[in-house]
RNA sequence: GCCCACGUAGCUCAGGCGGUAGAGCACCUCCUUGGUAAGGAUGAGGUCACCAGUUCAAAUCUGGUCGUGGGCUCCA
């Protein structure tokens, strides 16, 4: 049967049969798994198809495992590019998004893949984004929602602002070629910093996730132990507060500099001498994109603002900068500056002749500042440090601290690089804000019953710099509900993030309308048992997952306070050149296409078979052509008239070929097995692949395992091949799904092999092999070795000294 | 620049707590065959990136060098 008709047939057989279905009552079997959601743009794309081949791999292997599975699906549906595509189209971005989910359902479906489409989602529909609302609430009512005025990420090509994870490399995640400006604007956050602790430390219990996912998320938290030490304004006794890693060189001061955009900055620009100067430097720096700012080869500058600083360990007053290689966002904004043992304050102290003071010495060195070409960034000796002196610096860090705070001036502070997760969007398509401003009562959350807040449809949703719904009366005119007085509606949308960040619990109980989902479910289910995705979302998606399911815990919805339980990225697939696929490079390949012109059953196995699927993967059309013949090699092997009593589940009686045969399928079932166990489905399948180039189709009539045989293979094929071998499974007569069977079992004790060959080596030197039993004494191996003509010419005339044997591993003899 | 992976046959990858270098694909040769961009059987192909050390024995352990990929990019 040709294989299009193949898989039709099979399709719509698991569809009437309901087999993507959820239990109900999974029980202690339950296997929660899911891969991430699609964003729904055209159709699905190669890197899909790899991403849910895995899964549905999965899900078919741990069915026959006896798992009960929950496998579900959905669009992560709100976002830019629909509007894009709608501008260039002309179509409304929610008929467009439909349109794509539409088309992109039926391709899933078309390819096999085991979901439950019973629990779709779209988080562009309003009973979806109801309950993103419903979360933002919750937050908001915890204190982890907020608004504030701060310096944000500004996109001029998406026109809307960015969170911190979603600019790379100074430029837009969507335009890698457009450096993100900086603006200040009232914004909101979520307050992920309150968590970055919890996230840091529960990193250690997620054992299944890779140590390189979790270090980038730990690097990216950014966690630093230090001491914050109240300075002060000489001229106005205003407090500066610093944060420090290294409270042993605060002796070492000899200036300070703040970010141009810091909090304290607005105020001290009122009162500082140099102001004009100091106002120009703010106006250029924040012309300045991120890209210039950092740009390794470019001089740090500054401007003195004519104030002071003073010391509270020393007293001592030295010069405030302003200087943009400082950064707002962390800490306070500002920073104490040690040239002599900080390599940037060194570099800004050379440039403007600020004085250089020494505070560590390296051991048995005394530095001299101005013979210094770096700064010395090490620990050593206290020198000039008051009653520190003499001190090792590293005891000195905490004597230091004990000092400030004993006199009320530092305390020990533990810093965070990770930043508040800012939410807002300028953006049309996107969940409303669920807010509303109110003269009188201030900002007022739409109250649950309210919910959700729907997004208006209009026509003109171009981005202008602010929201499209700014403009749009009917939906910003509302009333306010604490006192019913006219109020409006924030016309800010989420991030698309945010409503990624929860839907695994959506899917639990996707149609209920009372609430995001029962807690029940969620205690029948959670956590997600597996998920896989790219690695890509390191840092944003799965950060922000990690975020919400904590705080959801916090809140009593969730009984368990990680998500995930074993995390797997999946790699790239890249074009025979090793080049991204992209529309623009015209190198796409289209899973629909591939299985319209191979079958899905060939371009799956080919995919898992290029490389173990944590790799990226070259597309080579060549690696087809291996998996059609082995796939048809099992068709061809497998009839309809294999002897049904030709079976055997042990060893005992069988002889020679037969005997053969079962040892070594009972090999590949092992070998099938734990390399599926370990993720290695490339192997998996060359293992398949060698047991084909055993057994023939001689066995197939002559056998008497030869049913046994058939069964077994068929289904170790099903994760890899499902149509084919619900096929296969069908020809052998069987009337249940093969999916629906057991895995094959493998005797472990006929693995061992009857004899093996083991090397010989005279003096180190390989000189030849043996066959012997794995056994055998040393006496017999070394009688065995010499009668191997090469081996004993090479110890000819020398005399035995040694042996080093190991058995069934190797002999080496030592002659001299 | 710092951190983390990785470097094995033409290709994609196994192996690796030291003990004969493996698989699949691709390739060579032969056989079969009027549905053939098919089937079968054989075979060739590697100084395991490089250098040094430990050892009877190193692809495997240790140190260094080079190369590839990823993360971070002034986080005080």
């Amino acid at each position: 049967m040709p294989y299009q008709d193949i898989e039709k047939k099979w399709q719509s057989r698991w569809r009437d049969a309901a087999i993507f279905k959820t239990p109900d009552d999974p029980g202690e079997d339950k296997y929660y798994l899911m891969e991430m959601f699609a964003y729904p743009s055209g159709d699905v794309h190669i890197g899909h198809f790899r991403n849910y081949s895995i899964g549905d791999l999965v899900w078919r292997y741990m069915k026959m495992r006896g798992k009960n599975i929950m496998h579900p699906f959905g669009w992560d549906s709100f976002g830019l590019p629909a509007e894009q595509a709608a501008i260039k189209h002309k179509i409304h971005p929610g008929e467009w998004t439909e349109k794509n989910i539409a088309t992109g359902k039926s391709t899933l479906q078309a390819l096999g893949m085991s979901f439950d489409w019973d629990r779709e989602i779209a988080t562009s529909r309003p009973y979806y984004y109801k309950w993103t609302q419903w979360v933002f609430v919750q937050l908001y009512k915890m204190g982890l929602a907020y608004q504030k005025e701060a310096a944000v990420n500004w996109c001029p090509e998406c026109n809307t602002v960015l969170a911190n994870e979603q600019v790379v490399g100074g430029c837009c995640w969507r335009h890698d070629d457009t450096p993100v400006e900086r603006k200040f604007l009232k914004q909101w956050f979520f307050k992920t910093t309150a968590y970055a602790q919890r996230l840091l430390d529960d990193l250690d219990k997620l054992e299944h996730w890779s140590d390189a996912l979790k270090n980038i998320q730990r690097y990216w938290i950014g966690r630093s132990e230090g001491a914050n030490i109240k300075f002060f304004i000489a001229e106005t006794g205003d407090e500066l507060p610093i944060f420090t890693t290294r409270p042993d060189t605060v002796y070492g001061v000899t200036f300070m500099a703040i970010a141009p955009e810091a909090e304290l900055m607005k105020k001290l620009v009122e009162v500082c001498p140099n102001r004009e100067a100091v106002e120009n430097y703010i106006r250029e720096s924040s012309l300045k994109s991120e890209i210039e700012r950092v740009a390794e080869d470019r001089e740090k500058d500054g401007v003195p603002t004519g104030l002071h600083v003073r010391n509270p360990f020393n007293g001592e007053d030295v010069p405030l900068f302003v200087a943009d290689y400082v950064l707002a966002g962390y800490g306070s904004g500002a920073v104490m500056a040690v040239p002599a043992h900080d390599q940037r304050d060194f570099e800004f102290a050379r440039k403007y002749n600020i004085d250089i003071k020494v505070v560590i010495n390296p051991e048995g060195a005394i530095l001299d500042a101005d013979e210094m070409t770096e700064a010395f960034t090490e620990h050593g000796i206290m020198t000039n440090s008051a009653q520190f002196d003499d001190m090792p610096s590293e005891e000195a860090k905490s004597k230091i601290v004990d000092f400030g705070e004993e006199n009320g001036f530092a305390e020990r502070a533990i810093q965070f690089r990770l930043r508040d997760w800012l939410i807002s969007r300028q953006r049309y398509w996107g969940a409303p804000i669920p807010i509303i401003h109110c003269k009188t009562c201030g900002e007022v959350p739409v109250p649950e019953e309210s919910l959700p807040v729907v997004l208006p449809h209009v026509e003109d949703f171009l981005p202008k710099g602010r929201s499209p719904l700014a403009d749009v009366h009917e939906f910003i005119d509302t009333t306010c509900p604490k006192c019913g007085e006219p109020a409006r509606r924030d016309a800010d949308t989420m991030d698309t993030y945010v409503c990624s960040s929860w839907y695994e619990l959506r899917y639990l109980d996707p149609h209920n309308d009372s609430a995001p989902f029962d807690i029940e479910e969620a205690k029948k289910w959670m956590p997600v048992d597996f998920y896989i995705g790219g690695i890509e979302h390191a840092t944003s998606h799965l950060l922000y997952f990690r975020f919400i399911a904590k705080a959801l815990f916090d809140l009593g919805w969730l009984p368990v306070d990680e998500p995930v339980v074993k995390m797997f990225n999946h790699g790239m697939v890249c074009d025979e050149h090793g080049d991204k696929m992209s529309k623009s490079k015209g190198n796409v390949i289209s899973p629909i296409v591939l299985a319209k012109e191979h079958g899905v059953d060939v371009s799956r196995t080919a995919m898992l078979f290029f490389a173990p699927p944590g790799h990226e993967i070259s597309w080579n059309e060549d690696g087809m052509k291996g998996a059609e013949r082995f796939l048809r090699k099992v068709d061809n092997l497998i009839t309809a008239d294999i002897d049904r009593t030709a079976v055997a589940c042990s060893i005992d009686g069988l002889f020679e070929r037969d005997a053969e045969l079962f040892k070594a399928l009972n090999r590949t079932i092992k070998a099938v097995t734990d390399d599926i166990e370990g993720m290695a489905y490339n192997t998996a399948i060359a293992r398949l692949m060698e047991f084909m180039n055993i057994v023939t189709p001689e066995d197939m009539t002559n056998s008497r395992i030869a049913f046994t045989i058939a069964d077994s293979l068929t289904k170790l094929l099903a994760p890899f091949a499902p149509h084919l071998a619900e096929e296969l499974n069908e020809r052998l007569g069987h009337k249940d799904f093969v999916v629906n069977r057991e895995w094959p079992a493998f005797d472990e004790s006929v693995i061992a092999h009857d004899t093996v060959e083991i090397g010989v080596q005279v003096n180190g030197e390989v000189r030849g092999a043996r066959e012997i039993s794995p056994d055998a004494a040393q006496d017999e191996a070394v009688a065995s070795a010499l009668e191997v003509s090469n081996i004993a010419r090479n110890i000819e005339g020398k005399r035995i000294v040694k042996v080093i044997y190991v058995p069934g591993r190797i002999l080496n003899i030592i002659a001299k």
